[in-house]
DNA sequence: GAAGATTGAAGTTTCAATCTTT
DNA sequence: AAAGATTGAAACTTCAATCTTC
């Protein structure tokens, strides 16, 4: 392996390790939940989401958990009231996780603060966004 | 925050969401620690650790965990023989983290196999490392 | 029997409190 | 009183086993 690559991945773990605990510090300071309520949230959120749910495997596909996680995690934001869970009616296996009113409201709320720190540890010191994007993208997809 | 600075981010969400975990795959397969013990194993190795030893303190820098997650983990990997605590001589308050023998022989041992998937997973679909490094690094600094 | 999801038990990480040394 | 590190209790995540439905 040479330098060059070993060097980018070493600068990928550093900046991973430090973006997502600075959102947990401004979230926590904001009185807001943590980020992997937002990772739930989120896909529940227009486009991905018809009717505003989505099915457990589907939801997990988007977080990076395991299905056992990802059903304790629901849990905890369901007692907060920001996701319900529903029977499916095709297929009674399964559960939808639906989004509540108070849950697209907490997005709201998420969302400026996520971006805030975004923009100052990630966006001012970043050069072409675009050529990252275009860098990191086939990185990131399913085996193939 | 636009487009294609939110794409970027997220794309460098999902790498990190994949290869880290094949590379867990790949250890648990070859029967070899967790990758935590390798990030615990490797600053001990040359370079940064004088005489094969760090302070706790200076380790907790290297590793994404807590001061308390460290001295757990330093646990675990004591326990296997891979390292061993020794007090400092200068400041009674302090540990030694040394490196043994057997520490060495496990890390020789798991780079291969962490480096595999590294070429597979991510130097493969890779066109230009040094142009990612370069984008990366400064992202990953201390707080300025 | 296999798929979707949850539960019990175990492993890991964190926070707050503690202990020792400076 | 502050710094280095550890400990107890609580929170979170995972694995294996389970339950229900297909």
């Amino acid at each position: 392996m040479d330098e060059e690559t070993l060097g980018a991945w070493r600068a990928l773990l550093n900046v991973h390790a430090r973006i997502p605990g600075q959102v947990e510090e401004a979230l926590a300071a904001a009185g807001l939940p943590p980020l992997a309520w937002y990772d739930v949230l989120w896909p529940l959120y227009r486009a991905r989401a018809p009717a505003r749910r989505l099915r457990m495997g589907a939801l997990a596909a988007e977080v990076t958990l395991s299905r056992t996680g990802l059903t304790r995690l629901v849990d905890r934001i369901e007692e907060a009231g920001l996701v319900r869970r529903e029977s499916v009616a095709e297929d009674r296996r399964g559960s939808y996780i639906v989004r509540t009113r108070a849950g697209a409201e907490r997005l709201r709320r998420m969302w400026p603060v996520y971006e805030r720190v975004l923009e100052e540890a990630f966006a001012a010191q970043l050069r072409n966004p675009r050529a990252l994007r275009r860098a990191l993208e086939p990185l990131g997809r399913r085996p193939s």
